[in-house]
RNA sequence: GCAGGAGUGGCGGAAUGGCAGACGCAUCAGACUCAAAAUCUGACGCUGGCAACAGCGUGUGGGUUCAAGUCCCAUCUCCUGCACCA
């Protein structure tokens, strides 16, 4: 038995004194022997919650991936902040009755002390903290920048309204018709809005994705968001009608089968299509839908419209075609107005069929025309009919020519569209970066000069949402009012201030040069240590904030602020830890497993090594306390076998030097998979490996222990040093290298066999690893002579794994 | 509806087409102990058998292969995302 028991606690309070003094990672490159490595989390707001065991398995993960890479010789940027300004930590302040100012400090100075607990590598050096006026002083200076750049603009249109939180909200901020945060249904308000142009940059943000190594299944979100389509813009006439209507379509080669039009109960011609007799209904449909919410109209699955009494001229044909109305076209997509093909299309065919309007088809598959459609002909493959001059002609490629040969014909032009909007910019809340601009009566919209950056946030009394479409903020008079910085007018201040992700969207670049009064990030060290290698958080931020981030990284790599286009080269969603039963963990499902009693009890890197032992990184898991003794028992065994085999001087030998190498290969093997599950369970497996081994010879040499000691590490930093200690060093485990394996040395002598009949195994033989095929055929045949009945009719050896008789 | 992911013992989960169930939890038995805990040793997919052993087993049904959890086709269930984007 070892001398002394396995003591987590003093051990880990004897390591973080040592690593306060001494810290374990290298910041530097060390003249050109060491690369950079920027691994980062995404920052947390500070909520009044506090930590759970499922945000420490993000934090965990980064950590052990960044120490892994210590060890490999990088030098590490691992830095942590606090993303505290915008309404998530508004909302907490309000439900405690205190100004959200002093609600985020104390937030901040709990959780950074939780977060202390799980002893990463974090460099609190390059902190940052949005509500910091050093800070948003950079977001604002951004902002600006767009503003010059025409990409910041302001528009007053009917923007998505969140009742509950009193504020107009992005379109990536509603979900299926409600609030991303609250949940509460979106309604729509018409406001002055400060908007983005992210959709100047919609090409780049789809195109630059191939150049991510990012979970495919963020990729897709992303390119689905962005939503780009291919089709063509097509000018119809309108009967007895100067004007023109122009529809979008993707499906140009359907042209000939356009039996009406609709648009959309908001388009600007839509009222004045009506003819005396339809006016009445035309403009209850108008006024209907516009008190209809989002949610209403994405819930009406049954059409609805309203015929206008006037006809549009499908110009390819000169058809006679019908223009209605319907709620199921959308206005601020495309035209607004789209050709409809009942035939090849579901929801004009619906739409068809309830108000009986003719179906022609015009793609047949093999020619064949169907009788009674029943419903709509969606596959795009088949020949034309019923379509002049096309007939006869594959669908499939006239849908790509037929744009170019609209245009050609001159009723219309190719069109590229996408579904990404402007980014809805401003909210009317408080607690937010006020966006830096003076509305002055005689020079318009003035940004605030550069040099009275950061616009501070003014101390205000009262910082409740107003519900009306005002910020709090407005009705601060003395801070409203100011002078023009043009030409010194009497001047309004803009009131509205910057949504939760502004902050966010840029963050990362600030770490490495969070002090400079100067610069946004110096070219320098921007180029030194960005972009992000490795960026580490949940998947719920996919078309969010990673959206957001990369938009603005390419606007900063277009005025020369940095010298790359994308922010976060690889992206890892790690799986959620829920309670039982697979359900989120929540204050209100009382079901938070914290992990202070955990620490306690166990110790800081049994809880490390369980965060990743329960199951594959990237998938969901079920949080079981039960489980952590098995990492703690391992954690003891693995004591006891060091402490006990250390000062033996145990020689190597050939048994012991395979086993070292093998481990060396198979948890290197793991780590490079990023399959940390399984390097916690080869942990285990080489341990109880070891373990035999030192029983069965009495010891077990010193440079396995290391090695074994060294490849723990990342996961128990602790306990590592400890024992990398005990083994005789007095430099940090950080300070070595990860081992190598040595392919001559793993290699076997004997291994064994199974052999089998038909695929089913029968026995198991063990034989010299370079036994030929015949010699292992014929071993194998010998020991299960008595098992074969019949004729062999081939027989099959997979080296070192196989021997396979067939027999009929 | 469309897209992506998943389905393996009592449980969490392992398996470059090559002995399914590594590793761990729980359970059971034994050792140590006056006793318990801790620790150590062993058993542990299902069915039949005292046993050696045999048969069956990775959601379901087919297929390819000497060999399939893994590849192909079909199908069911669950989760996630998108959802009238013309």
């Amino acid at each position: 038995m070892a001398t002394t028991p396995y003591n987590h606690k003093a051990i880990e309070k004897k390591w973080r004194e040592n690593w306060e003094k001494n810290p374990v990672n290298v910041k530097e490159d060390e003249n050109g022997k060491r690369q950079k490595y920027y691994c980062l989390d995404m920052f947390p707001y500070p909520s009044g919650n506090g930590l759970h065991v499922g945000h420490w398995r993000g934090y965990v993960i980064s950590d052990v991936w960044s120490r892994y890479k210590l060890l490999q010789k990088y030098y590490i940027i691992h830095p942590m902040g606090w993303d505290a300004i915008g309404l998530p930590a508004e909302n907490y302040a309000i439900k405690m009755g205190v100004h959200p100012a002093i609600t985020t400090a104390s937030n901040v100075a709990n959780i950074k002390k939780q977060i202390n607990e799980i002893a990463a590598l974090y460099d609190w050096d390059m902190e940052v903290n949005t509500t910091d006026p050093e800070f948003y002083k950079w977001t604002q200076w951004i902002f600006v920048q767009m503003f010059k750049k025409g990409l910041a603009y302001e528009k007053e249109f009917p923007i998505n309204w969140c009742p509950s939180c009193k504020t107009g909200l992005a379109n990536e901020e509603v979900v299926n018709g409600c609030c991303e945060r609250c949940g509460s249904t979106v309604t729509k308000k018409n406001l002055r809005q400060w908007m983005l142009k992210i959709t100047a940059y919609a090409e780049r943000l789809l195109n630059d994705l191939d150049k991510l190594d990012w979970p495919e299944k963020v990729k897709k979100m992303q390119s689905d968001w962005i939503g780009k389509s291919y089709g063509a813009e097509v000018d119809f006439p309108v009967e007895g009608r100067e004007e023109k209507i122009t529809v979008y379509t993707t499906r140009p080669d359907t042209l000939h089968g356009a039996t009406f039009m609709v648009l959309a109960p908001e388009h600007p011609m839509a009222a004045s299509l009506a003819t005396d007799e339809t006016r009445e209904a035309v403009e209850k449909y108008i006024f209907d839908s516009s008190m209809k919410s989002n949610v209403d109209r994405l819930q009406d699955k049954e059409k609805t419209g309203v015929f206008t009494g006037s006809y549009a001229i499908n110009p390819l044909n000169g058809a006679k075609t019908p223009i209605w109305l319907a709620d199921y076209v959308l206005a601020d997509y495309g035209t607004g107005a789209i050709m409809c093909v009942p035939a090849h299309d579901d929801r004009d065919f619906e739409f068809a069929k309830k108000f009986d309007i003719p179906i022609i088809q015009v793609i047949a598959k093999d020619g064949v025309e169907i009788e009674n459609m029943e419903e709509a002909y969606t596959d795009a493959s088949g020949t034309m009919i019923n379509s002049g001059d096309w007939n006869g002609m594959e669908s499939a490629v006239l849908k790509k020519e037929a744009p170019e040969m609209i245009e050609k014909m001159g009723f219309g032009k190719k069109k590229v569209n996408y579904k990404l909007r402007d980014w809805v910019f401003s909210r009317q809340r408080y607690w937010g970066e006020p966006i830096p601009i003076i509305h002055c009566p005689n020079c318009g919209n003035v940004p605030v000069p550069e040099d009275q950056l950061p616009l501070r946030l003014p101390e205000v009394e009262n910082y409740q949402p107003t519900g009306t479409g005002e910020s709090p903020l407005a009705g601060i008079e003395e801070w409203v009012n100011t002078t023009c910085p043009c030409c010194g007018a009497p001047a309004k201040r803009e009131t509205n201030t910057m949504p939760q992700w502004a902050g966010s969207s840029w963050y990362f670049l600030r770490y490495v040069d969070n002090k400079n009064s100067e610069e946004l990030v110096s070219k320098e060290k921007a180029h030194k240590y960005l972009p992000v290698d490795m960026y580490i958080g949940g998947v719920e931020h996919a078309v969010l904030h990673l959206l957001y981030s990369r938009f603005y990284t390419k606007f900063l790599y277009d005025i020369g602020v940095v010298d790359f286009e994308e922010p976060f080269t690889k992206l890892f969603n790690q799986g959620m830890i829920t309670g039982k039963n697979g359900i989120k963990m929540s204050k209100s499902k009382g079901n938070v497993v914290s992990p202070d009693d955990l620490v306690r009890d166990y110790g800081c890197d049994a809880l490390r090594l369980y965060e990743l032992f329960v199951g594959p990184p990237e998938l969901d898991a079920e949080w079981d306390d039960r489980g952590i003794d098995g990492v703690y028992r391992f954690l003891n065994r693995f004591w006891n076998l060091v402490m006990d085999n250390k000062d033996k001087n145990t020689a190597e030998t050939k048994e012991s030097v395979k086993l070292r190498h093998k481990m060396i290969f198979e948890i290197s093997q793991r780590f490079q998979n990023f399959s940390l599950n399984t390097v916690v369970s080869g942990f285990m497996e080489y341990n109880n490996k070891m373990i035999d081994m030192a029983k069965r010879e009495g010891g077990i040499d010193k440079a396995t222990l290391e090695a074994a000691v060294l490849m723990l590490a990342p996961f128990a930093p602790h306990i590592s040093e400890e024992l990398w200690e005990a083994l005789g060093h007095d430099t940090s485990v950080f300070a070595h290298g990860w081992p190598e394996h040595d392919e001559e040395a793993m290699k076997d002598d004997e291994v064994e066999i199974a052999v089998q009949i038909n695929g089913k195994t029968k026995a198991v033989l063990s034989i010299p690893a370079d036994m030929s095929k015949e010699d292992a055929i014929a071993a194998g045949k010998e020991l299960i002579a008595s098992k074969i009945n019949g004729t062999i009719v081939k027989e099959i050896y997979v080296p070192k794994r196989i021997v396979n008789i067939v027999v009929k």
